[in-house]
DNA sequence: TTGACAAGACCGTCCAGCCGGTACAGTAAG
DNA sequence: CTTACTGTACCGGCTGGACGGTCTTGTCAA
């Protein structure tokens, strides 16, 4: 399990996610992430034995990332909610400029279920959300507009100024409560 | 200009959405789009030389369809505001299971720069909603909450049920007033 | 007959996955 | 200590197949 010099699974996965977006989701190819992760291509597909399961490390190491991310802002002293939390964790993923997740089209062009894990994860954010408030209608509209701010992000789209966005989240944070 | 059968052309836009939907995304090739159009790659190829131009003339095509379903709404009788009409149009758009527009992630996957008309499409009506408002920031976030449900459908997110939808959309209504 | 349009074989390119190698760490027998 | 063996981590050339785009050969309406 130990690795020699260094993780290169992690180098991997990294390296995937930086050429898919500064080169394209079409141009995620199995020897243009080993190049740029400085790794051959057998030694990819040594760490992923196939293009099916990089995608599939992508998608949990995102995932994993965001739990933990989203873990630490609710733990945070000062959070009254879980919503709150969502939201300026949002805010600040949305702040970058060059969307982080632009592999997710080259997963979705491979096949459209790599993304079944992010929906469950994402419902399941949604059923934690719902709990602690009784204003359904609000939650909606606000878990939404988040979810279009993270779109947004990820199509790169510069839709919104950087002060729309401001008060897009001020408004929100006041919405939430 | 003239078509010895039918419309080639909107024949081919139709099957490549199509495709698109019914194979995922990853599957929209030439041939794929030619046989699925009763056409043959010859014929795809007189209509649009190429692939790119194909992708370009979908875009077009979803495009001009969507501002004339919104012209169409705003005209209706009863409709006090633009921002309603697109609530509404976007709520019956959402309605359908399916996403009519996966072609977009194989447009993404081709060349980003395919989505530049869609972007300027939604400044462009961004723009015109702020000019009926003067509360920007309820604006922001119902423009924002339809691109998430927008979003949401594009990836076949079952996140959300059938209920939390038209509750959402009722409250969205509400705010736009 | 002619010319606009369609057919589909064909070519060059690209890419995922395979496979035979290499280097090195740990183990253990002599 | 040394030699032989084993398993892990990685390398990079190769191949078979898919795809975009070209080209030649039809075909049918006027």
């Amino acid at each position: 399990m130990r690795a020699r010099r260094a993780n290169s699974r992690e180098k991997i996965l990294a390296a995937a996610a930086a050429v898919a977006r500064e080169a394209g989701p079409g141009s995620l190819s199995l020897e243009a992430v080993a190049s740029r992760a400085g790794v051959s291509k057998g030694g990819l597909l040594y760490n992923f034995p196939t293009k099916a399961k990089l995608m599939q490390g992508l998608v949990e190491n995102y995932l994993s990332d965001f739990q933990k991310a989203l873990e630490a802002r609710a733990a945070e002293a000062g959070h009254e909610s879980v919503l709150s939390a969502y939201i300026k964790l949002s805010a600040d993923d949305c702040e970058q400029p060059k969307p982080s997740a632009s592999w997710m089209f080259s997963a979705i062009a491979e096949d459209p279920d790599f993304l079944t894990p992010i929906k469950a994860f994402k419902r399941q954010l949604f059923e934690r959300l719902k709990e602690e408030t009784d204003d359904l209608g609000s939650l909606l509209v606000c878990f939404l507009a988040i979810e279009g701010m993270r779109s947004m992000n990820l199509f790169d789209s510069d839709v919104l100024s950087e002060s729309e966005r401001q008060l897009l989240v001020a408004t929100l944070l006041k919405i939430a409560g």
